[in-house]
RNA sequence: GGCAUCAUGGCCGAGCGGCUAGGCAGCGGUCUGCAAAACCGUCUACAGCGGUUCGAAUCCGCUUGAUGCCUCCA
């Protein structure tokens, strides 16, 4: 039996503002589509955590049984730099800046994306499209809007009919904005803008002599509008109605609200059942900016070469530091908070050594199979993955106890135990295991030798009562990075990382 | 200025009307030749002012502040 059948999910729709509970539109099938990265600079850590918020959605459900088709497209064209006007190609501009091709850009940072989420033990997606690969989809889709009268045609470029929509539909239902609102409230000055009015927003914008990135089309060659290209690869992939879609807190308007209107001018209904954002995440109280140096990249976590950070932290760190706080909180992000999430994961991973070699009983003076489901219950709401966490700690701390003889377990509690442990830590949160994670090398193996001889010399040296040297040794690989644990089954250490 | 979200103890961060969040730090123990590490135990909250309720961190109103979008930065 799929775990699914036992388990019910609410999670909260942002469309609806409400928690809600979750049933696909195919019984055990799931479809995702999130918003994926514009490929035209180092991938952002708040991208990063975005991100992870959807795999953490996706791992859940592929636990739970689920057979996941989760899309996340990577914008490789169209993403203008100012929506709202005659803004600049992002990756166009980017290359103008850099002298070097288009493509170059998108190669280069797709690259930088990938290597990052790798780094962050991310599952990969299904399906990863791009924009360009799918010009001909988009261009179809614009004949449909122009047929059903909601788009109209400038100068080669084609433009959405916001008004005209919003007389037939609602527009604005997903960011709660109503367009007399926003007609009034537009501070834009006026331009040389093709458009009607201010909230119309490009399909097709007709290209500039110089500009390279360019396809043909009925209008004009040019290139298309960005809020298309998801709607041209999630139908294509996920079909004209699916079960979620994801993205930035920050996507919600206009871009996600752009879809809804072009989705809906197609085919007549909402493309969506679940809309989910996730939250941004600040640096010391304020938010990220490159442009005040409060920022830091997701690879300068691995060194520490950041002014804002004391030392360098490892993926699982951060991927646990991310994960401690719920998807749709603002997190903020902070040398001080890191510190503390990793000697709270070091705790975790501690723990998971103690169990393998506990001692077990008759019976268990815990109820384990309960506090199993409460696992459950946390990722269930709204995939609370900072109540799953406590609940692990919980874990972590029966474990200690029945090393310390205070709590019993049987051998089959113990294995419920350990196999829950690990399905969350590992499946669902994607942590890896420091042991597992880290293949011995040569060099490690000779260290380790070596640590263990001083161990034993220091060892005879206390047996001799000679404190001096026994310290000294203890003091001075100390100073080395490295730390000896004495113990009561003797002296083990850890290499700082 | 408009729309939206939010404000929790030294720090991070759960909480969705009554019942312990959790992590880190601090403090007290266990262990130790002394330490460190590890483990156990434990204290300090609910932005302010009103209201609803038998009862509010949790619901409503106002004030203050923060964040996101509208306006380059996810």
């Amino acid at each position: 039996m799929q775990l699914y059948l036992s388990q019910e999910i609410q999670l909260y729709n942002s469309i609806s503002g409400k928690k809600e509970k979750f049933t696909p539109i195919n019984e055990g099938y799931v479809g995702m589509y999130v918003c994926g990265p514009t490929v035209y600079s180092n991938v952002h850590l708040g991208n990063v955590r975005t991100f992870m918020s959807f795999d953490l959605v996706f791992r859940y459900l592929k636990h739970l049984g689920y057979k996941v088709r989760y899309v996340r497209n990577i914008t490789d064209a169209g993403h203008l730099e100012n929506d709202a006007d005659e803004g600049e190609d992002r990756i166009a501009k980017k290359a103008r800046l850099e002298q070097i091709e288009p493509m170059e850009v998108v190669q280069r940072y797709t690259v930088d994306f990938h290597t990052i989420l790798d780094k962050f033990n991310f599952l990969p997606p299904s399906i990863e499209p791009t924009a360009t690969g799918h010009i001909i989809e988009q261009i179809e889709i614009i004949k449909d809007i122009l047929e059903k009268g909601y788009a109209y045609e400038i100068n080669g470029s084609v433009y959405f009919d916001v008004i005209k929509y919003n007389e037939a539909h609602k527009y604005g239902t997903l960011s709660k904005r109503n367009v007399e609102d926003m007609i009034h409230n537009t501070r834009e000055l006026d331009g040389q803008s093709d458009k009607k009015n201010p909230q119309d927003f490009a399909l097709w914008k007709k290209a500039e002599p110089q500009h390279i990135m360019r396809w043909p089309s009925p209008w004009s060659d040019g290139f298309p509008g960005w809020h298309l290209e998801c709607t041209a690869m999630s139908t294509k992939y996920l079909g004209e109605k699916f079960d979620i879609h994801g993205g930035g807190m920050d996507l919600k308007f206009p871009h996600h609200e752009c879809e809804i209107a072009q989705a809906e001018a197609c085919n007549g209904h909402s493309p969506v059942n679940y809309w989910m954002h996730a939250n941004m995440l600040t640096l010391n109280g304020k938010k990220m900016a490159k442009s005040t140096g409060n920022n830091i990249l997701p690879g300068e976590l691995f060194t520490g070469n950041n002014s804002n950070l004391s030392k360098a932290y490892s993926a699982n760190v951060v991927r646990f530091f991310i994960l401690q706080a719920h998807y749709r909180s603002i997190l903020d992000f902070s040398d001080d908070a890191l510190l503390a999430a990793e000697k709270g994961y070091n705790r975790l991973m501690e723990a998971l050594k103690t169990a393998k070699s506990l001692a077990t009983s008759n019976t268990s003076s815990f109820d384990v199979e309960n506090w199993k489901q409460s696992c459950y219950n946390a990722m269930n709401d709204d995939f609370n993955s900072p109540i799953l966490i406590a609940n692990l700690f919980e874990g972590v701390k029966l474990i200690n106890l029945i090393k310390d003889g205070k709590e019993s377990i049987t051998q089959e509690d113990l294995d419920l135990l350990l196999s829950t442990m690990h399905n969350f830590l590992f499946d669902v949160l994607g942590l890896t295991s420091t042991s597992e994670g880290n293949q011995s090398t040569g060099n490690e193996n000779a260290l380790s030798g070596t640590v263990e001889l001083l161990i034993k010399l220091r060892n005879e040296a206390r047996a001799d009562k000679n404190w001096a040297l026994s310290d000294q040794i203890r003091d001075e690989l100390l100073a080395l990075g490295i730390q000896l644990k004495d113990g009561k089954d003797g002296t083990t250490f850890t290499v700082a990382s």
